[in-house]
DNA sequence: CTCTTTTTAGCACAGTCGTGTTAACTTGTT
DNA sequence: AACAAGTTAACACGACTGTGCTAAAAAGAG
């Protein structure tokens, strides 16, 4: 009867226009005007696919959610699921970039707090079952280490691209893994 | 003549004022009247101390910056340096909170971004002091991934204060240390 | 007390915000 | 062709934003 839209998709689309503006103005640039011109859609027309503004922002960052664990999801070797959750190329920087806005938004928006923590424990499961398959029995401590590690190297590669190059969080995390197996 | 007030403290005051509020609200949580008001300040009598908004906010990231320096700086060993870079305690957890959150602004705001970057040069030249002092002729890897560490921790605390306690921080850097010697 | 200068408070302005409502448009079905 | 429903656009509302401007209040100096 009407214009045929999937909803799914526009809400997708939404979504990553979420994720330009926040690379370019932050998430404080994120208004329903501002989404709604990156997207391509009036705001009226935008509240049409989100009743609020604070469901854009939770559907965004779910989406970013859903996109790490698709791909670490595929990946076999522990040296590879690393490499899904590393930014070792612009496009993954830029993720994590998104992520990390998000993630700093959580500290006062219980909403966006509760995905964040989802993911967090989720991520700590993971490094646990990475360490275990590559130094099995050891400590706890060294789940911790692993996954503080990681998130260390992700933040400096979103602030210092130019210092925390691809190759160098390669080469860290190879050095770690090598040492951890002995 | 006037009223006897010392600007340079009342603009410390200001600058606490705008960590609580970000603490409490965010860092989109501060406005120059939101300031204000947590600074006991009409707006207008705050626009007498500081022009814009933009260099309020600058003057409160310059002053964490400042002090974790002079906490740094009197620090001894090894262990206690990275100590002081930890949020170990309630009040250092709320400094790196506050300090996390203008980090990321600092990534759409050119001006707060030289002082990440200037302050992210510093902590990476302490790092390598750090690791030369410990394991000395050690190879330049070794210092990022330190660095990744240190911060990951820092930004675990934040995150998950819950999870990562100081007590957890103080065991993992203290793995890593012990491995770094041999 | 009177003067002078700092400090303070308050208002005005134009702009943006989220959100609700309403009308127009588009398109498949009858 | 006529209808119906999904989709879009546009406007209104009150609230908040940063910033400039003006007048009042405060307090040491003469």
């Amino acid at each position: 009867m009407p214009k045929v839209v999937d909803p799914e998709q526009r809400r997708a689309s939404v979504a990553e226009a979420v994720w330009r503006v926040v690379l370019r103005n932050g998430l404080d640039g994120v208004s329903v005007r501002t989404v709604a011109t990156e997207a391509g859609l009036s705001a009226g027309s935008l509240r049409h696919y989100f009743a609020t503004q604070a469901e854009v922002l939770t559907f965004a960052m779910q989406l970013v959610i859903d996109r790490v664990r698709a791909r670490v999801h595929v990946a076999t070797t522990v040296r590879d699921v690393i490499g899904e959750l590393l930014p070792l190329d612009a496009e993954r920087r830029a993720e994590a970039e998104v992520w990390l806005a998000f993630s700093t938004r959580a500290q006062v928006d219980p909403t966006l707090r509760a995905l964040r923590d989802t993911s967090y424990d989720l991520l700590e499961a993971l490094c646990g079952r990475l360490v275990e398959a590559v130094a099995p029995g050891a400590q706890d401590v060294e789940v911790e280490r692993l996954y503080a590690l990681i998130d260390g190297l992700v933040l400096h590669a979103v602030m210092r691209p130019d210092r925390a190059t691809p190759e160098l969080l390669r080469t860290v995390v190879d050095r770690h893994l090598e040492e951890l197996v002995h």
